[in-house]
DNA sequence: TCTTGACCTTCCCATCGTTGGAAGCCCCAT
DNA sequence: ATGGGGCTTCCAACGATGGGAAGGTCAAGA
């Protein structure tokens, strides 16, 4: 099997299997006398595994643990759990921050009219001008800067 | 202000400063006799913003959009809001992919047992091993493996 | 047999935002 | 004048992936 029918077979593109190799994940392809890297069933196996675990949002690192664990007939599941829950926490710890973004973002856009008028609450958000339209605490203020600016609410 | 007391008033590491203004998202700074950037607060401000919005996860190419309607007193807020809700889709794909990850590996998780012993569900998924532990589908089949596979060293 | 086109090889570059380091100059306080 | 810390530029790396160029290889068809 060349790298293109493994790419087909397994999910992953030849590109990627290439890189795997060269960054130890997966062992040295055998290669044929011209150079023609070859993989067998067993290789798509593995190529799959990975590609599963790629979808799952592992990261290589840890996908190369996965994979010893895998191979490894003495494992216990505890390894193998203590790995997806750890793993798992960090999906939901960047879920919790992109979910912060998006409601602060949301609250925002309702405040927001979304017509044809300048005044925006996101905006002024983003250049923390406080409801009264007045500079922020810090007293940094709103000079102009490149050029006339908005200031307060009409 | 130098660029280093421009990046404590602003959150904004003195680095990713020098990178900004390399990418044109601020005008370049001034610079002394000697060749030190120099900062004024209205530049203080505008880096505050940058800040914020890479808070709420815009990537850099949507702030200097964010900035340029922000300096444009005849914008109007649909402009602002269509923007910012552009992202928040973005960011609801990302979180529901997430999610899924997550709610995958903790059902998978779930079922493991997490003791000393070796049959671990989550393992089973990657290798695509069915619940009776034939083969997947495809019959790519799960052989003994021969001798040490995979997972090079890093 | 020769040509063609699909495939393989390696190598380099780009992404995106950020951080790190090295080498060298500058400024201020002691 | 010396030292330490800040500034400058340049170069590299991260993680995972894709793009592309230049050149070798294979198999099928004329």
């Amino acid at each position: 099997m060349t790298i293109g029918e493994a790419a087909r077979a397994s999910g992953v593109s030849a590109k990627m299997i290439r890189y795997y190799e060269e960054t130890g994940l997966i062992r040295k392809a055998e290669r044929s006398s011209s150079g023609y890297r070859h993989y067998t069933e067993a290789d798509i196996h593995t190529l799959r595994f990975i590609r599963r675990a790629r979808d799952l949002g592992f990261p290589v690192e840890q996908i190369a643990e996965l994979l010893a664990l895998w191979q490894d007939r003495s494992r216990a599941s505890a390894q193998v759990k203590a790995l997806a829950m750890d793993h798992v926490a960090g999906l939901w710890k960047k879920i919790a921050e992109l979910q912060a973004m998006a409601r602060t973002l949301t609250a925002l856009a309702e405040q927001c009219g979304g017509d044809g008028r300048p005044e925006c609450p996101i905006i002024d958000d983003l250049a923390a001008i406080d409801e009264d339209g007045r500079p922020d605490p810090d007293g940094i203020g709103i000079l102009p800067h490149h050029g006339p600016r908005l200031f307060g609410t009409p």
